[in-house]
DNA sequence: AGCACGCCGACT
DNA sequence: GTCGGCGTGCTC
């Protein structure tokens, strides 16, 4: 009998976003399964490629046999098989894309091509050094050169080959250790016969006597006796020991203790909140919770005690919190609780790392896995509970393909594995608000704070005020004189920088010129470290000009402001106070942001700076003062979510301040006060904030009355970005129903990047059937083009960014 | 995505 | 007459 594969191969492409079936060797049957990975032929080289099916016919002719296989074990469960498929359907992406979605990095395979002398007589002089280290030589280093057509006409004659190298981009961290291959009485009896001039081997042989250890890191254990390897080497002979290579995981956390926690005593409201979901888990029904809990109610204690009864159950537990809260705090509490059952996955973490967590669940090492936005795709098979922490945070959105919202994937697998999911946020999105109000997910409600402490007092600063009255630092007198009473008092500060919108970019004053990028349409960032202008978006980067180019004026100045200019004038007014600043440049260094905060945890600092970074998840008891020193510049981005954005910003950054014994202040400064999102945001009113924001989403027609999809085209030339842009809105206005909104063509909010002009066609609708077929045919009939042209057309439905 | 095949313009 | 441009189509 012979049998086939069928195979998804790894070329992104319209083309071969299909199954190709292979012949299975003999020496293979009944070992390869569907979840595999495996090398293949594919025209003339070798690829990778997943096996989705396992069969005994097919109706391909001609077969070829699959090369090798990769994995022993399938790679991906059928679970995760069949969501691929959902997600390649929900986000219009290649199948292969959406398994790559799923793996770690580290799992993506690399392609080479190489050139092999058959015959090195045969290689003519001037080809010779190539082949001087070895037979072998990279297609490249030759292609390309003038020799390139002998090249050809060699391979013809068979003198070179081509050979076709996939490569794992993985890498297996091992370790030596030394293994004890007999019992006690065996080593006894070989200390008699051993000469006692020996002396490293006695040691050696005592040391496993008296310790009974039976397997020691050879390093360790070197060290330890302070013996050379000689003496090892001859109990290797003599079979006492055995060395071997063993495989490590990198652990990230490794050189951190955890005090082990026990489950606290719930508050009434927490017990509340978990009993449905305890009922869920015991039911084992698919139900969505939206745990709507103030900042400091307690959350992360119902999750966990949540996650504790999963365990119990012998299942397992997805917790997702977002990238930026990724704080050790979030991760101790967990570990502490858990211990070496927890996995943890976040992209502060290195390829090699990202991937030994990842294999710790493969392998079922452990039962939690604590990540961000990929933790979703965990290969469990046994989920029991799946957490959103922070549920409206943008990063649960993925960006580029395949642009998923780790929400949607939670609730797929939610109810594969009928299985609650709970979505925790003091500040849920809209969409998911709205829905717990319709009763499509429960609502749990936390209203109040654990500690005896209220929320704290917000006091809202109009800056236009003190600008009036001649204040015309970036501290109104009210903050400077509350950080001044922190100062005094030995209490801690945190001020809030909100970045995104404004930047510092640079201004003339006389004739209004800003410095930009010259390949995309933003202003240039200016970076104090390297006295450089930036762009954030291409990397471009010229030095600062003292006179603006324009009009030659000196009044060439910063604008907006940066926390390293904050952090200069705070010195200056504070003189004595300890600030630590934590942004981009600060908490680029891999695990810097952490030890900063650690820094800031242990009160060697008195004020702590930043930006959206320090938002979210810290828990600092002495922090009794909240100082957002531009609450607005996010009000002003054109995006219909901003009103939202600044509600849950001005929110979640109110939280940081008097979680624990110590009452909180806030102080928001701002240049609208009126504003309802700031209004609200101050005297924590989600609810009336929730209903006003509905009525302007409803008016504006925007979600969660409306879906939106996002079409962006972008390419070198503006005309053809126009003319396509045009076409495909006329194509959309043709195919969607009368009841479907197309808004465009448009220039993007950013109308070039990277020297590429962007043009988008946004489309609200309510219900098109319809939808997802047209917008499969605009990417099919725009691929060829895409290719010649390079052309790009995205679409991306639910999108976060309208950008 | 690569790569081969194949059909038209500008050179040895 | 050939070389090589890149349009078209295929890869089990």
């Amino acid at each position: 009998m012979t049998y086939y594969a069928s195979v998804i191969v790894d070329v992104p492409a319209k083309q071969t976003d299909r199954a190709f079936d292979y012949e299975i060797p003999a020496k293979w049957h009944g070992f390869i399964q569907p979840g595999m990975r495996v090398n293949v032929p594919f025209g003339p080289r070798q690829i990778q490629g997943f096996v989705v099916e396992v069969k005994d016919n097919t109706t391909i002719p001609k077969t070829r046999p699959i090369t090798s296989l990769i994995d022993i074990q399938p790679i991906l469960t059928p679970e995760l098989m069949r969501l691929a498929d959902w997600l390649r359907d929900y986000t219009l992406c290649f199948t292969i894309s959406a398994y790559q979605a799923m793996l770690p990095a580290a799992l993506k395979a690399k392609y080479e091509k190489w050139l092999i002398a058959t015959d090195l007589g045969g290689v003519p002089a001037e080809l010779q050094p190539f082949f001087h280290a070895s037979n072998r030589v990279k297609f490249e280093e030759m292609a390309g050169t003038s020799h390139f057509k002998t090249i050809k006409q060699l391979i013809e004659e068979d003198v070179l080959e081509v050979y076709y190298e996939v490569k794992d981009k993985l890498s297996k961290k091992t370790r030596r250790v030394m293994e004890l291959q007999v019992s006690k009485e065996a080593l006894l009896k070989a200390k008699e016969k051993i000469s006692a001039r020996a002396a490293a081997q006695h040691k050696l042989l005592d040391f496993f006597l008296e310790t009974n250890t039976e397997k020691i890191d050879k390093k360790t254990l070197l060290e330890e006796l302070q013996i050379g390897t000689s003496a090892i080497g001859a109990l290797v002979k003599l079979g006492i020991l055995k060395e071997k290579d063993e495989e490590i995981y990198r652990d990230p956390y490794e050189n951190r203790e955890f005090k082990k926690s026990q489950a606290l005593s719930l508050t009434q409201q927490q017990q509340e909140a978990i009993i449905p979901i305890l009922h869920s888990i015991e039911q084992h029904t698919h139900e969505a919770f939206v745990m709507f809990g103030v900042t400091g109610s307690g959350k992360t204690e119902v999750y966990m005690q949540a996650v504790d009864a999963v365990l119990k159950q012998g299942k397992e537990a997805i917790v997702l919190v977002p990238e930026i809260a990724l704080t050790p705090q979030m991760v101790n509490r967990f570990k502490s609780r858990f211990g070496s059952d927890v996995a943890v996955m976040h992209s502060g973490l290195g390829m090699g790392e990202k991937y030994d967590e990842w294999r710790k669940i493969h392998r079922k090492e452990v039962k939690v896995v604590v990540g961000a936005r990929s933790a979703i795709f965990a290969p469990f098979e046994n989920v029991g509970i799946i957490i959103i922490d922070e549920e409206h945070e943008t990063s649960y959105k993925q960006e580029d393909t395949p642009r998923y919202h780790a929400r949607d994937i939670a609730l797929e697998r939610g109810r594969y594995h009928q299985c609650p999911v709970v979505l925790g946020s003091a500040t849920p999105t809209l969409e998911t608000f709205a829905r717990a109000s319709k009763g499509v997910y429960k609502l749990l409600t936390m209203d109040k704070r654990m500690s005896e402490q209220g929320m704290p007092s917000v006091e809202i600063v109009d800056m236009r005020e003190e600008l009036r009255e001649g204040n015309r630092s970036m501290f109104s007198r009210s903050l400077l004189e509350k950080l001044q009473t922190r100062l005094e008092r030995g209490e801690q500060s945190v001020l809030f920088l909100n970045k995104r919108g404004y930047s510092s970019f640079v201004m003339c004053r006389d004739c209004g010129y800003v410095v930009e990028c010259p390949h995309c349409d933003i202003s240039l960032t200016y970076h104090r470290s390297s006295n450089q202008m930036k762009c954030h978006y291409c990397g471009y980067e010229e030095p600062v000009r003292s006179t603006c180019p324009s009009c030659d004026s000196e009044h060439f100045r910063f604008f907006g402001t940066g926390t390293q200019k904050v952090e200069e004038e705070l010195t200056k007014l504070l003189p004595h106070a300890r600030v630590i600043r934590m942004d981009v440049d600060t908490t680029s260094r891999k695990g810097s942001h952490e030890k900063l905060l650690q820094q800031f945890g242990d009160r060697k600092a008195d004020i702590l700076l930043g930006t959206q970074m320090i938002a979210k998840g810290l828990d600092f008891p002495y922090v009794t003062l909240v100082g957002v020193l531009t609450a607005d510049t996010m009000l002003n981005v054109p995006d219909f979510r901003s009103s939202e954005k600044t509600f849950q910003l001005l929110t979640q950054v109110s939280g940081r301040a008097g979680r624990h014994e110590l009452a909180g202040e806030v102080v928001v400064q701002t240049y609208s006060p009126e504003h309802y999102s700031v209004e609200l945001a101050g005297t924590h009113n989600y609810l009336d904030f929730y209903q006003k924001e509905m009525q302007i989403r409803k008016l504006h027609q925007y979600p969660p009355f409306y879906f939106l999809a996002l079409v962006t085209v972008t390419h070198q030339e503006l005309t053809k970005v126009v003319t396509v842009t045009e076409k495909i809105t006329n194509f959309l206005n043709m195919q969607l129903s009368d009841e479907a909104v197309i808004l465009g063509p448009v220039a993007s909010p950013i109308a070039r990047i990277k020297d590429r002009y962007r043009y988008q066609c946004i489309i609200k609708y309510k219900r098109e059937p319809n939808l997802h077929e047209a917008l499969k045919t605009v990417i099919e009939k725009y691929q060829t083009q895409m290719d010649q042209e390079k052309l790009a057309v995205h679409i991306d439905l639910n999108p976060y960014m309208l950008m």
